[in-house]
DNA sequence: ACAAATTAGTTGCATAATGAACTATCTCTG
DNA sequence: CAGAGATAGTTCATTATGCAACTAATTTGT
């Protein structure tokens, strides 16, 4: 309960200041750090966000349903739904029967797809290399708990 | 330099875990954070995010023109003009002449506008109270500071 | 002073996001 | 084992976005 945020003492202020409300300023940072990264995985893969992430838990995890990417990531279920679709039109990921049930499908990468995010792995990791350059190992580390801490807590209001 | 990111020691490292991957996270975040807070300016007060934007800001800075707007915020000129036309129509705003330029036009609120940002405001920052509650004043003083080196970073990649 | 370049803001268009409604399959309960 | 309800995934209709092209007004350089 912190007393500087739009508080001062410990009566809440009355006044907004935009600069220092917390969901525009995260807001105002994903929209940079979104655009940024996309000039990689967009311009030169032709990958939208919701499909560079399907791809991105299909290499991580193995195979997976397309309700279990939702639950992961948290993405809406279309979104989910739309890039399967258009990643197995590209044969970047297949799909087969999933055992005891017929409405599921599992997904995995093709080779193409393994391949794809082999390249585009390190390219993702040297962006985010250059971005966390202004921040120390201490600060890094704060900002992994702090990051964490606040998920959490959006996800419970 | 952070050499826990997605390195070990001082060698970069080769995979990708989503969950440690700060664009993923912050635009988790960004996420969690919109869908909440518009459950309060979007569902109750029909307002769009830029529409909302362009009414904190007039409110804190009084006079502006839609360039500064676009300016200050950082987002497209055509959003802002779509806020301010809708707005506009809606009477919480209103425009008038700029003196020496007859391109721009200076903007401001309206009895009306205002009326409803003072209804908003407390709602606004409640609700980041709420989710700053789960952090300590100290962690709240770096998170500021973290969100604004990351921004600056972010803006020169 | 006047053509060229800038600037403020708008609009058109193609693409993308969203949520609700829908299909098909599966599970549970009596 | 039938029917109600839940679940996986798709699609439709509406709305939002981003970019570029455009208008209109202003500034600059010569």
């Amino acid at each position: 309960m912190p007393d500087t945020a739009n508080s001062t003492d410990q009566f809440v202020r009355r006044e907004l200041q935009l600069e220092r409300f917390l969901p525009y300023l995260v807001n105002n940072l994903a929209d940079r750090i979104s655009t940024g990264l996309s000039r990689i995985y967009a311009d030169e893969y032709g990958l939208s966000i919701p499909e560079w992430r399907v791809i991105a838990n299909l290499a991580e995890h193995g195979v997976l349903n397309a309700k279990r990417i939702v639950i992961t990531t948290g993405m809406e279920k279309s979104k989910v739904s739309r890039a399967v679709k258009s990643l197995t039109d590209r044969s970047l990921i297949f799909q087969r029967r999933t055992e005891n049930d017929n409405r599921a499908r599992d997904l995995a990468l093709t080779g193409t797809g393994e391949a794809l995010y082999g390249e585009l792995v390190p390219r993702a990791l040297a962006w985010e290399l250059q971005l966390l350059e202004c921040l120390s190992t201490g600060e890094y580390r704060d900002l992994m708990h702090l990051l964490g801490k606040l998920r959490e807590q959006a996800g419970r209001i």
